[in-house]
DNA sequence: GTCTATAAGACGATAGAC
DNA sequence: GTCTATCGTCTTATAGAC
């Protein structure tokens, strides 16, 4: 993962298996090929639902575990996705700048339901802004740290077992964070 | 924040007010500056004392407390610091990996205080590796992704108060997480 | 639509005067 | 030590034949 600058046309056409002419035949400039690409992930990553899910109905236990899975799926099956988006956020996000808004409007339908969760008694009163921010940091790690992690893991790449095992220590961890019981 | 690649030394010679071939007087490759600044961060960043602390008689509260303050001042105080390691570790850490089993050293002697604390009782039986991915997951996370964060926040730099909430929140949820009691 | 060839410019690094 | 000028290379993008 290299970001716009880091890539050359050539590298991109070589990895499509085409020519560089060819790729510009279908793309006018790489900036905008960058920003289409960068675009199609945020969506699917913003849309990622976001305990607004399935039904409202459901317990913050139940929500919270299954967003945290989903999460954590999205970075061992598509670490390259989520690299991408975050080279795009270090680097002050000119692009998706303009999408933040987007993406606040998801999160504050989200904040009302962990205010919810809070009022019922289902979970502590934690500012459900910060706890979005732990639960992306804490997930997101795995893929945009993924060298650093599993060289620590003494692995190169994450096995069923790792997966399994990471999934069930991090929700575990946020749930207690949460106040949620642990225990069935 | 750009990485190797996304900085021009024109760039780093006009930010420094210097021409660029006084810039190339001082150093001799782009690399090896890049090369120089990334070890220095990263020296400091691995050398940021992880729970073996001042005595080793610390509590687990009083250690993991304190080890979160510091990373958290580290994420409000040197954002750039943060990134650059970020985009490296992003980038395949084709750099730092060689440096990678210096931390695993330092990392190892934590997992032995973090062992010690769970045979006295004093957190639950969680594994050390992924307790310390999970912080610095959440704690890099407030550098990192600084642009989106202040973006949700509402503000365009981390005010007096910001850091306070934030430090008093995160810390509080990863006590939790640890099974540490909230109360004094 | 796909190719070869090349234009046009950006960039890292150096030469050489002062 | 510091400057101006420039070389050589890499890279994006286009022109034009097929």
């Amino acid at each position: 993962m290299h970001g716009l600058a880091g890539t050359t046309t050539q590298a991109i056409a070589d990895r499509s298996k085409i020519s560089k002419a060819k790729l510009h035949y279908y793309i006018d400039t790489k900036d905008e090929l960058y920003r289409k690409i960068l675009e199609d992930i945020y969506d699917e990553w913003v849309e990622m639902e976001l305990f607004h899910s399935a039904g409202n109905d459901l317990s913050a236990k139940a929500a919270i575990s299954r967003y945290i899975s989903e999460k954590l799926d999205f970075s061992f099956e598509q670490p390259e996705k989520s690299k991408i988006v975050a080279i795009e956020i270090l680097s002050g996000a000119p692009i998706l700048k303009e999408q933040f808004s987007e993406q606040k409007q998801h999160t504050q339908r989200a904040v009302r339901v962990v205010r919810r969760w809070i009022k019922r008694g289902e979970m502590l009163d934690i500012d459900p802004t910060l706890l979005f921010f732990m639960i992306w940091g804490i997930t997101q790690h795995f893929a945009d740290a993924e060298v650093e992690v599993q060289s620590m893991l003494g692995t190169t790449s994450y096995s069923a077992k790792d997966r399994e095992r990471i999934k069930s220590e991090v929700t575990r961890f946020i749930l207690r964070g949460c106040g949620i019981s642990d225990s069935e």
